[in-house]
Order: C-alpha cells, then structure tokens, then sequence
DNA sequence: CGAATTTCATACCACGCAGTATATAAGAGT
DNA sequence: ACTCTTATATACTGCGTGGTATGAAATTCG
C-alpha cells in the first residue's frame, strides 16, 4: 500500500501528526490541492496536464502520485475542497427566509464568485460540460452532487410555496431548474467573458422579474 | 497550394462541376463534414480525436487534410454547417411580432434540438465553456459569433421596446442577455441528462414569468 | 552511529495525438 | 496507349500525455 486516498493531513499541516517515521513531506498537500483546484478550475479536468499541475502545486510527480494517487484521484478531492469552501454560499443561501431571498442569495454569492480572484466560471458546470471522453465515474460524481443540490433547492421552495412565497400557479420544482439554469448560464456568460457589470445586470433582471417574495 | 479551404464543393456533390483532372474524390465532402460536426458536437473540439472523425466520416486522414486543411479549419468549417443548418431557429425566431413570441420561439427552437436526434446541447456553448488550452481563434470565432447573436436579439427587444412590448422599467438589453442565460442553462441541463419533459417545464415556466408580451 | 522507512529528483516508458511521406489507384486530355 | 493530375491506402514521425522505475536525501528508531 503506498498511500491512503481517505488522508490527505500533512505532517506540515495545521496539527501535526505525533510520530512519523521517514524523510518528512517538503510541501503542505493542502495548500498543493487548493493550487491543483485552480487549474482545474481553468482548465477543466482534460485540459489541465500534469505538467501545468505539478508546477503549480511546487512539487514532482511522484510526490503527486504518492499523495493523492492518480490525476483522477485528485480532481476528485479538488471538487471535494471546491464544493466545500466555495460553494458555502449554496448552504447559507437555503437558510434565507423566502424563496426570493434564496434566489437572490445564490445569485450574488455566484456573482461574488465570477468577479474574485478565482478563475472564471463554476467547476461543476465547466467538468459536466467539458468532459466526455474519460472515465464515467467522474461525470457520475458531479451528476450526484448536482442533484444533490437540485434537491435541497426544491425542498426549500416546497417550503417555501407552504409558507405561500409563491404565486399558487407556480411549481416549485420548476422554479429551482429555472433558477439553475440562470446561473448555470451566468456561469457560460462569465467564461465567454462577460463582465461584472453585465453580470449584476443579469441578477437584478433575474430578481426584477421573480414571481413571489 | 494543396487545397482551397474555402471550396468545399465536391465533383460527387450536388452540381458536379464540369471538367475534373485527376482521380475523382471518392466521398461527398458535404456528408463528411455533416458526420464531423456531429463528432465535435459530442465531444467537442479537443475531445474529438482526428481518428474519431475519419472513421466517423467515412474517410481516411489525407483525405480529410486534402480536403479540409486541418482539425482547425474542419472544426471552424462545421461551426459553419452548424450556424447555418442548426441554428435557424434563431434567424426564424427574431421575426416574431412580440417579444415574448421571440423568446418562445428561441425556448423552443432549443427545445426541439434538445429531443431530436442530434447530440444534446449546443455546439457553441460547449465549444465557449471547454476550450480553454488551444488556439485562441476558434474562441474568438466562436465569441465573435456569439456576440453578433446578442447584438441582434439586442436590436430586436430595443424594437420590442419602442413597440411597448415591455413593461418601462425594463431593459432591452438586460432582457436579451438573461433570454440568453436561460438558453445557455438549458443547454447545460440537457447535456447533463435533462429530460425532455424537464427542458419543456423550464420552458414553461420561463414564459410563465416573461414580462410583457 | 546504523538500520529501516519514507520522500524527493531524474530519467524513463508506453501510448495516443495531430499531421505527413510515399507509393499506388483512378480518372481526364492528347 | 501514354502522360498528367489528383485521390487513396499504408505506414510513419515527433511530441505531449498519464504514469512509473530507480537511486539519492532526509528523517526516526534502536
């Protein structure tokens, strides 16, 4: 066994781990896996070439394998770190009082995101468009992590029309696919290089228009 | 000079053309690029290996250099079938009276191409979102395209305006762009395996919400 | 110190990629 | 029939890819 794909915590890392035998690991993994995520984010899963990751990480190729395993194995714990620090805004946003404040919410946390320093566009949006020659496993990974989001914005605006945000016309279901394909395509517009302001203009239209509180 | 990109016209295409010195092409170059835009359709520009698309056409890969130059230019040329043959629901579409029949007509021009039997998703908006590493060119092609699409559905909603199909306090442009940005997420939807009863909701219930007439 | 163990650095491997050299086949003009 | 021209078929090239073998460096335990 060469490595553990579960354990990513570095000796160097915030707690360091009691006892270790052997010559010490020379760079942080987790600061590694945040510059693998960025090109992963530029480039996608295919277009980002273990060369392009390796020198971004600072660190060789066989430090990467004995780490993290296989260029697969990493792009699946860069969307776990992408997921869990960029996409908060996913989770706090389910917590806004109405339906429209969910919307507005994931709008501007979306927005905040393309005008940042981090590459353009969503990582998940990107990978589930982009790829489709290599492994299914990776597609299924974003596919159930989508709709695991799908489900949780469905949930809240089946709440959210109980507690009579909605017109009562209105589907709830239907409104959280509507409202991910607007930021789905907020994300193409960002890539294809929209700008900031053109952006804010798509979220106020989006919130001008929105059907509710 | 081994080939004139810009002819296509093949001697077993539609008019032959009359005199003909050499060994007669042996494929209609108009079925091959139809079989390669589809190739590139599915998996995109770098996704699309050079030995896909010649067994995809039929042909043999000097055949397809003889033909059509290079990957690059074979792609910029199916962009054109694509543009030409695909998209002409949008030339149809900017002809309807009012400006929520033009978005209908976009909703379900996309919808349509989304259940026929073509690959799902738009060539364009696959091609913007996953081309990152190569030639910037074909992005610049595929933008410069795109921004004349918006320029001319701009001009359509400023008319709309001036008709009083709009509330006053809406933007024509800012409406152009998020008519846009729904297209483009359902075009991310059906590539992550929407179903076509899902994209007609979307379209629902985007023209549910559209305001104005 | 010395043995065991783990990481790091360099070089390497097999493979698939876009693109091509070469030789042969199939027509047209004379 | 013979030449000229163009397309086809096969085989190849150089290169970048993901992934790895091997040996040296750095640490802990005895």
């Amino acid at each position: 066994m060469k490595f553990d794909p579960d354990t990513i915590v570095a000796p160097n890392s915030s707690h360091q781990g009691s006892s270790h035998r052997g010559r010490p690991r020379q760079f942080c993994p987790d600061a590694a896996l945040t510059a693998a995520l960025k090109v992963f984010w530029e480039r996608g899963y295919e277009g980002a070439s273990m060369a392009e990751l390796t020198e971004a990480m600072g660190i060789t190729k066989p430090s990467l394998y004995a780490c993290f395993g296989n260029k697969e194995a990493l792009f699946r714990k860069a969307l776990d770190l992408y997921e869990k620090e960029k996409l908060a805004y996913v989770r706090a946003g389910l917590t806004a009082p109405t339906a429209k404040g969910v919307a507005e919410a994931f709008l501007r946390g979306s927005l905040a995101m393309q005008t940042g320093n981090d590459p353009r566009g969503c990582l998940s949006v990107v990978s589930a468009v982009a790829c489709t020659n290599y492994a299914d496993s990776i597609r299924d990974e974003i596919t159930s992590l989508r709709l695991a989001t799908d489900r949780a914005i469905i949930e809240r605006f089946e709440r959210a029309r109980d507690e009579g945000d909605f017109p009562p016309d209105v589907d709830p279901a239907a409104m959280a696919h509507y409202l991910t394909a607007i930021l789905q395509g907020m994300t193409v517009q960002a890539r294809s290089g929209a700008t900031p302001a053109e952006l804010e203009r798509l979220v106020a239209t989006t919130l001008a228009i929105w059907p509710g509180r």
